[in-house]
DNA sequence: CGGAGCGTTGAGTACTATCAAAACAAGTGG
DNA sequence: CCACTTGTTTTGATAGTACTCAACGCTCCG
């Protein structure tokens, strides 16, 4: 499940581990860039993907304000994504698994709109985004997808504004477990039974909720049997439940 | 102020108003795609942008689920954009002025992921996105700024969820006006004195408030001789004082 | 083993929501 | 033009959820 490389700060270029591998055996398949791509096409992205890059718990991938030359894909490991504000707190404004794209807020003005840190060791599948916007010009269908993932992301932010504006803490908490769980599933790995790579700082951050909450909704979940939580760990005892947790009961009429 | 076009549900194509303009000539300039193009390069847009399509206030542009063909720039007049949650509350992801583009959420599932209801009588441009994609193909340009515009929603909506996730009512009101504040700025209109076109419940709603604290914290804000609250109609006093509320005072150190 | 950071739990508080009522504005039809 | 309806906005009283402050148990790692 971990990876197999550590402590190498100063990764080797070309090693014959396992993150050598290309876009066209990637065992994440369609999930970074949704790809119903021709062969051809998919040698031609491989082309311009440096791949890589290990990074230990706590490594940044970029920082706010870096310049910003490339989107990354998560191969392995996990990730937090956030905003210092102006006040210098900190905003987490999401969590990257595996096949999922990180960076593109930063095309907007050219450099990042916010900073990417490892939540455990984790590596990366970097794109230029200059020969990204090279092959896309030459491949229309890839452009096409580019956009439809930054459509996603907006879609998704937009799930995360109502639930911050509309959801009580409980419904936070089980939307995210949810989120995660589901995240999960597309990989093949357990929806029910899972590690959270994050801290309940992090999750209170990103849920806009405080440490102490965040835990006694565990806590008060864990009691309703909904679910098993034990540190990091978590079990998914009541999928039904947590779902009704999360949806809004509230039926008033 | 408001626009010469009434009662033309079924707008006539092509008639001599002033929302004949093209790209060329648009009094907005360079705020709805930031183009530093080539005078062909406009012409070639121009092509492509339908015009003519006054709404009504309460009108939809488009609804949650439609099928999704265009993205819109706002002409005049302006729009919130809003999606229905599960359990068929509403919420609010946004408020478009002239301008601004609305609509690049519905690209990732190639249906709209909210509706787009005007507030008072308006006008927009339509770009069908098809035409716009073979268009960026051939116009590297067109398609970063394209690229561009969508990371900018991204960082906007990122904005908010900070906003809502870590900001007092005072704050988020305060943040509000100043947004809107600016964007009158941008469009060369008074930045102190304006009519918001959205309702009370609007406010609430977009920023996660009820309409009794909206309501609550005009009327607080007016007491401090921050704003001038009539209505719709708002007058910022203290520019510093505003933005003071906003930026999160605390300076515990 | 001990410290540092993380996580849990408790008590009290505060901000915002909820409920309720009334003033006000806008639109309709007689 | 006015009575009437409907929806919005404001204000007040009360309640509840989540925050703050505080203490303590747990983990991890040097």
């Amino acid at each position: 499940m971990t990876i197999p490389l550590r402590d190498t700060t100063t990764a080797p270029r070309r090693c014959t581990h396992d993150y050598q591998v290309s876009c066209s055996n990637c065992r994440l398949g369609t999930i970074c860039l949704p790809l119903a791509l021709e062969a051809d096409a998919i040698d031609q992205l491989d082309e311009i993907i440096q791949r890589g890059r290990p990074l230990q718990k706590g490594d940044h991938l970029y920082r706010e304000s870096d310049d910003f030359k490339s989107v990354f894909a998560v191969r392995s490991g996990s990730f937090k994504a956030y905003r210092t504000t102006d006040d210098g707190r900190e905003q987490v404004t999401g969590f990257y698994f595996p096949g999922e794209v990180m960076g593109m807020d930063g095309i907007a003005k050219n450099s990042h709109a916010c900073s990417a840190k490892a939540l455990e060791t984790a590596a990366v599948c970097e794109i230029p985004f200059n020969s990204l916007s090279d092959l896309s010009v030459k491949m229309p269908t890839l452009q096409r997808h580019f956009f439809q993932l930054m459509s996603r992301e907006i879609t998704e932010d937009q799930q995360l504004i109502t639930l911050l504006s509309k959801n009580t803490a409980e419904e936070r908490i089980a939307a995210l477990m949810l989120s995660i769980s589901s995240r999960n599933a597309r990989r093949k790995l357990s929806a029910t039974n899972f590690r959270l790579p994050m801290s309940r700082i992090d999750i209170g951050n990103y849920l806009g909720l405080t440490v102490e909450t965040v835990s006694r909704v565990f806590s008060r979940l864990q009691k309703l049997e909904v679910l098993q939580v034990s540190n990091k760990e978590i079990e998914i005892l009541d999928l039904k439940a947590l779902q009704d947790v999360a949806n809004v009961i509230i039926e008033t009429e």
